[in-house]
DNA sequence: GCATTCAATGACAGCGCTGTCAATAGCGAG
DNA sequence: CTCGCTATTGACAGCGCTGTCATTGAATGC
């Protein structure tokens, strides 16, 4: 649109700066700047003229230069393991809708459950200076919680409650979630307990609560007679098809089936749906995350409700409580509850 | 660990900067930001003090001040209607791996089927001044679009081709992908087919999907014979009280029901599991999409795989190729695939 | 041996904004 | 009528980095 070849001075077409609000309203940058951001500094009707002016050129601030000026930074850096995962996208849905609200803007790194790229993810969000970090840990390096640490910004870590966290954690206990499932089962009579988990490793919530599990089992004096886990990562097929090898590779066949999370336990239903075997007369399963798919079913899935977006909003509610220099709680647990199903 | 009280000069534990690296190396800071960068412009000796001095000193850029400064931005906005549907879910995943391969971080923001609020949204990412933008659009309104042309930087529209973009489409045809299975349907020799689907207003390419269906139907001299369309977000549980809620409403039985997509077919499927109805037998059924759940049901579901993962990573790719100079195509259709799967 | 070129480095300014402190004006009290 | 106070506005510097252009020294060619 403008000319191009100008010689010395060749504005490529810019985006309007504050400088040239104020002009328009022919006030001083500084009276514009506070103008636009409120706080009641400003009479007014110059208020009124600024911000006029700044409609006029569609104007839209620069959050880089008020950030790097000493402004608060507005971004909140958020790592969660995975997306797949519809557990993550909840909790990132509940976070992100407070942030927003609150006028916060999130950005997002997915780590894999690799802590490598996890510690790489952080040093990158953290080069943006972000206000605060949400972090799903998957077994965070020592570096990583130095970096967080150095950063000294509030830090959330979510989904646990177990460890001691760097800041501040949201989340449930997960091992007492595995020993409530454990409790339960026992109390409806099951003795033969079998355990169907994904890739281990990367999972430690889920291990926690195998952990949990067979703890509380111990305490019965009960053991899992069978614990299979899988490569890859949970899935309905992953749950399905591995439910059909572990049960073909039992000694004694389970009475009862505990899978790692929902979408393994909803693959089992299938898999026994296929297979003529009667839920949970002939084998009872149960799971982990009371997802909606779980509850859909004919037959709904014994489980536990891990609030997921509760975790979310909690978790904003921690940083923005921060940011407004309040002291939260240090560790928040918001509950699960057991969701006694039909399948066990 | 400092000093607090310094009268005048109280930098309070700031974290390091590169002038403070290029002072530990014995460098110029313009030497040491080019080392750091890479490129190839500094002597290798000199690159790897500054490299060792900035690793002692524990450096994390400070990118607020190098996008400002002019460099790269690095940042991309990213505007999805929802998280709740796995689909964006999906595509997220797949864009921001690419992304942050790429070295580029997402910025989030979740519009909830809401044009005031994308707006909104528009307008706060930008302020980050990101390098290019990536956005799911749920009936942009001309501001919107407005906004989106005046910032001058690569767009990338998702999800929908059948439209032309404002700058660059990745996604598929719905149109088409609502004829295809139409075209499919009626060669299997179905006769009345109903439609239930779920908040049409918010879903435009949901809406698509079913003109495409009506469209093939017609032309095929067939009609619908019931469109029954449900308040709320699809979900399975939507899709199991629809479809008992459609069949209720019936005049005559449909012995086809075409979902607005694979929740709520799932849905629909395990309302028959419970009320006896034999799949495909009694009743056929239609989704789209492809999600896993659907494929792994004890009857695999008859759908449309969408390609979600590719639309994201060809998103980024398209974005990444501008970013580069590049002009790759304007509109890029990644493709559908029918599944014919065992319900219709 | 001297001009020329190139690689390596540095000085300088400025990106757009906000914090700090200072200046001005307007007002009631004494 | 003057003083002190508050409300409003502005000047200034600088956040941390990178683009541009200039400088240096060494290597090259005739």
């Amino acid at each position: 649109m403008d000319n191009q070849d100008t010689p010395k001075p060749a504005p490529p077409e810019r985006r309007p700066t504050l400088s040239q609000v104020a002009a328009a309203a022919g006030v001083s940058e500084i009276t514009a700047s506070r103008a636009l951001r409120g706080g009641g500094l400003v009479a007014e009707a110059t208020a009124q003229k600024v911000r006029v002016a700044a409609r006029a050129l569609n104007y839209v601030p620069n959050r880089l230069a008020g950030a790097l000026a000493g402004g608060p930074s507005r971004q909140v850096g958020v790592i969660l393991p995975s997306l797949s995962n519809s557990v993550f996208a909840d909790v990132l849905k509940g976070l992100e809708d407070r942030l927003e609200d609150a006028g916060y803007q999130p950005v997002l790194g997915i780590s894999n459950y690799d802590p490598a790229r996890e510690e790489r993810l952080i040093q990158n969000l953290l080069s943006w200076r972000p206000a605060g970090v949400v972090i799903a840990p998957s077994d965070m390096t020592e570096a990583s919680r130095a970096l967080l640490v150095q950063a000294g910004l509030p830090v959330v870590e979510i989904m646990d409650v177990d460890a001691t966290p760097t800041d501040m954690a949201v989340g449930i206990s997960h091992l007492s979630a595995g020993r409530a499932m454990a409790h339960y089962l026992l109390g409806r009579g099951y003795k033969r307990f079998a355990y169907l988990g994904h890739e281990i490793d990367s999972d430690l919530r889920a291990v926690a609560r195998l952990d949990g599990f067979r703890a509380a089992l111990g305490e019965a004096g009960q053991s899992l007679c069978q614990c299979l886990t899988l490569e890859g990562p949970s899935s309905v097929n992953l749950g399905r098809s591995g439910l059909a090898r572990l049960l073909a590779e039992a000694d004694v066949a389970p009475d009862l089936v505990y899978f790692s999370n929902d979408d393994m336990a909803v693959g089992g239903v299938f898999h026994c749906m296929t297979a003529g075997i009667s839920v949970p007369r002939d084998l009872a399963l149960a799971g982990f995350n009371g997802l909606e798919i779980g509850q859909a079913l004919p037959v709904p899935l014994t489980t536990i409700a891990s609030n997921r977006a509760a975790i979310g909003t909690e978790a904003a509610r921690h940083l923005l409580a921060r940011f407004n220099g309040e002291t939260p709680s240090r560790s928040h647990d918001v509950g699960f509850a057991l969701i006694p199903g039909k399948t066990a």
